[in-house]
DNA sequence: CTCTTGACTGATAGTTACTATCAAGTTGTA
DNA sequence: TACAACTTGATAGTAACTATCAGTCAAGAG
């Protein structure tokens, strides 16, 4: 059994965002102790993994909500939840993408700047060096 | 010169958005016409290119404001633009990082529900198929 | 046996970055 | 002249945190 704070640790998802994802019913099998504390036990870090991995590509958490449903519901749902993930990989892959192009433009700047500070900008009070650059 | 809506077609941001950054200040140099309509050039072009680039990573829109700031100042202010080009570079690598092991959590959930599928779940109306799975 | 410390609790409010709605002005075409 | 298609700013609403706060509880120090 892990507290918030360990499970905070373990997963790196702070305690105020686990606190409010399990408000929003994303720990289904979360328990409590007599004093009312949350009990993490190894299905429930299964749940953090699983909510951490769809929040991280953008699914909000209705949808990631819905899952969880689906989940609890049974092996009658493995058709629609096997289309969610396959969907979500869809979604990463297509950020992977974006995420290369966007380097891609850094890369740009880089050799852009690189350029600059090795060719003429040893004297900042030069009044030729005021050109305004993106 | 573009209207809002070709900029919005062109870069695939929503006017909504663009509007938005307009205000916040993150287009230094867009013009209006007689009727107070925008009117985007090659330069604001840029602009906004590195503005949903620098949005991309998960830049705040203060800290792309800073940025913006010091291109207007110039080059004495290269080096320092340099830096946040390259912490932005290192950002987007660990997002990649990142994208990419929950891409393998995705597999496995992948592997998982087609093993499922494969085997065993013809009939979702036996009770032996009410296991709850995450 | 009280006191303090630290972890936890829920409630509430604040923040960021959009996103949607709306009334109003302008322009091009019929 | 009417109307459709843009555009504008203002305003409000939303998602998902994030911060603050007052209060509970248990364990250890003195």
């Amino acid at each position: 059994m892990y507290t918030i704070k360990e499970v905070s640790k373990l997963m790196d998802v702070s305690e105020h965002t686990l606190r409010f994802w399990a408000k929003s019913g994303l720990f289904p099998s979360i328990t409590r102790d007599k004093n009312n504390i949350r009990q993490f036990d190894e299905t429930d870090l299964e749940w953090v993994k699983i909510v951490k991995c769809l929040r991280k590509i953008g699914t909000d958490n209705k949808s990631i909500k819905r899952y969880i449903d689906l989940c609890l519901i049974g092996d009658s749902t493995i058709k629609e939840r096997y289309k969610i993930i396959m969907d979500t990989k869809e979604k990463a892959l297509q950020q992977m993408e974006e995420l290369r192009n966007q380097l891609d433009v850094l890369n740009y700047k880089q050799k852009f700047y690189e350029n600059l500070i090795k060719n003429n900008l040893e004297d900042p009070w030069n009044p030729a060096n005021k050109k305004v650059t993106t």
